[in-house]
RNA sequence: GGAGAGAUGGCAGAGUGGUUGAAUGCGGCGGUCUUGAAAACCGUUAAGGAUGCAAGUCCUUCCGGGGUUCGAAUCCCUGUCUCUCCGCCA
């Protein structure tokens, strides 16, 4: 969410953040309901400074015998137009807070400006010693492996659940439960992360805290018998962990690491990459989520990058790096990364990680705050958080990267002590 | 699922219709004392909003929402959460 008054002192500045982020901007309504806002509570203040002043008198006026029924009546008068404002008060406060939830971030200043994902900006490419992106053209995909080698499902994920889940099998469900532990150790261990393991279903308050909701509605998985949603990402319960709290400085920053499935409802993407595991329903991912200070946010952000690409490098997977264009960004994003993987079967990058800097604008729908220890005021902390990463699309190019010729998959070195063998067969 | 109790400031904990935004204790901050520290003592210590150049002034907030009343932390209704007992259960 942003702040009301910067709208208001910079609205020009918003409408062209919003325009670059190919959303439509209600700057004008939100200028004139918040006009309107502050003449409604210019005309209740000072009613209620009347009644308070009333209310103090009364006692008093009892208690030297006089009569206080004419007051009393007029006060009867002065509450009805209270309550009457109150209620157009809290009218355009609904509406404001509607339109609102529905802005979204401004990209920061350092964004590229573009209008889609062909405008990104690659801003950096790993390779694996040795390896060419050319080499290797007649690589067999992640389905097909899976189905000879017997490790993934994708039939019977259909049959059990539908179209878009897989089910692991084998050697297979050890490799991705191998991948998880990895991930989390090394962050845990050698980045500094605290280890969270979160619930899986949230309310609405932490879905709107985060920003899927109320705008992505329609991506959501929603239990509405008990007003649950299964996450689409560990981000939203790790981030709404400190909703509504006042941190201490010395605290900050807050590193949390941990692992969930992701529920991904996809509507209308069918038939857009959806092959295997390129786009499914449910799916693992190590996140990672920090609160920081403010002035070391993009800081904090090349470390995020930094720590998801330190992954890939010890799996020795290839990926590259894309500054989003202002077009491509999320709804809640200032800036983000993406790392994609190569699949040498699709001949193409997926995108595995997602690192992406809020600024304050989480933090001021979840209310999380610091406080400053110079000022003693609290302050709105800035939110970030990556993926560390998807373990789905990072299979899909674990799988295809290490096969070998006679259809064998050789697991990386780093992951072999989690899985207890070297090879599938 | 059934029965009961509760939710108050950073924390603990009073307050059951009228100067209570809230006693008291702890913690935090500042000071006196001390070579320094501790102890003791004194002072101070919520958030949000409106208005104003500012100092300030005003409003709101005692879990959320609604109601009664001239006036609500306090009474009524409702939702959420926590605890105790019973039932069920990985």
């Amino acid at each position: 969410m942003l702040d009301l008054k910067f709208i208001r002192e910079n609205p020009e500045l918003v409408k062209q953040g919003i325009q670059n982020k190919n959303e439509k901007s209600r700057v004008d309504e939100i200028l004139a309901l918040d006009e309107k806002r502050r003449q409604l509570i210019l005309n209740t203040d000072e009613l209620k400074m009347k009644r308070n002043q009333a209310s103090s008198q009364i006692p008093m006026m009892k208690k030297s015998g006089q009569d206080t029924s004419a007051l009393m009546a007029e006060m009867k008068q002065v509450s009805d137009m209270i309550t009457d404002y109150d209620s157009q008060l809290k009218n355009v406060e609904d509406e404001l807070d509607k339109i609102l939830m529905y802005i979204p971030n401004l990209p920061s200043s350092t964004v590229p400006v573009g209008k889609s994902a062909a405008d990104n900006v690659e801003v950096k490419r790993w390779l694996p010693d040795g390896f060419s992106l050319e080499s290797d053209k007649k690589a067999t995909d992640h389905v097909e492996l899976g189905k000879k080698l017997k490790i993934l499902d994708f039939e019977r994920g259909a049959k059990v659940s539908g179209s878009g889940f897989a089910v692991y099998m084998g050697k297979g469900a050890t490799l991705e439960r191998a991948l998880i532990n990895f991930m989390l150790d090394k962050h845990i261990n050698e980045h500094g992360y605290k280890e969270i393991f979160p619930p899986f279903l949230v309310n609405r308050d932490s879905m709107k805290g985060t920003g899927q909701l109320p705008k992505m509605e329609e991506d959501m998985y929603a239990i509405e018998k008990d007003e649950l949603y299964p996450v689409p990402t560990a981000e939203v319960p790790i981030t709404n962990l400190h909703r509504s709290e006042i941190l201490e400085e010395k605290d900050l920053p807050i590193y949390y690491v941990g692992y969930s499935a992701c529920f991904r409802r996809e509507a209308g993407s069918y038939g857009k990459e959806s092959k295997g595991f390129l786009r499914v329903h449910q799916f693992n991912k190590v996140e990672m989520v920090k609160f920081v200070k403010p002035e070391t946010s993009y800081d904090e952000l090349e470390k995020l990058v930094k720590d998801a690409e330190d992954i890939l490098q010890a799996l020795k997977i290839p990926y590259r790096v894309l500054m989003l264009c202002t077009g491509d960004l999320s709804f809640s994003a200032a800036k983000c990364y993406d790392i994609e993987t190569w699949s040498p079967a699709e001949n193409k990058w997926l995108e595995a990680s997602s690192c992406s800097n809020f600024e304050n604008f989480q933090a001021r729908r979840a209310n999380i705050r610091f406080r400053n220890e110079q000022t003693k005021k609290p302050e709105f902390v800035h939110t970030l958080n990556g993926s560390g990463l998807a373990t789905s699309r990072l299979m899909v190019s674990l799988l295809e990267n290490n096969q070998t010729a006679d259809g064998k998959i050789l697991v990386p070195e780093v992951l072999q002590k989690y899985t207890g063998f070297s090879v599938i067969e």
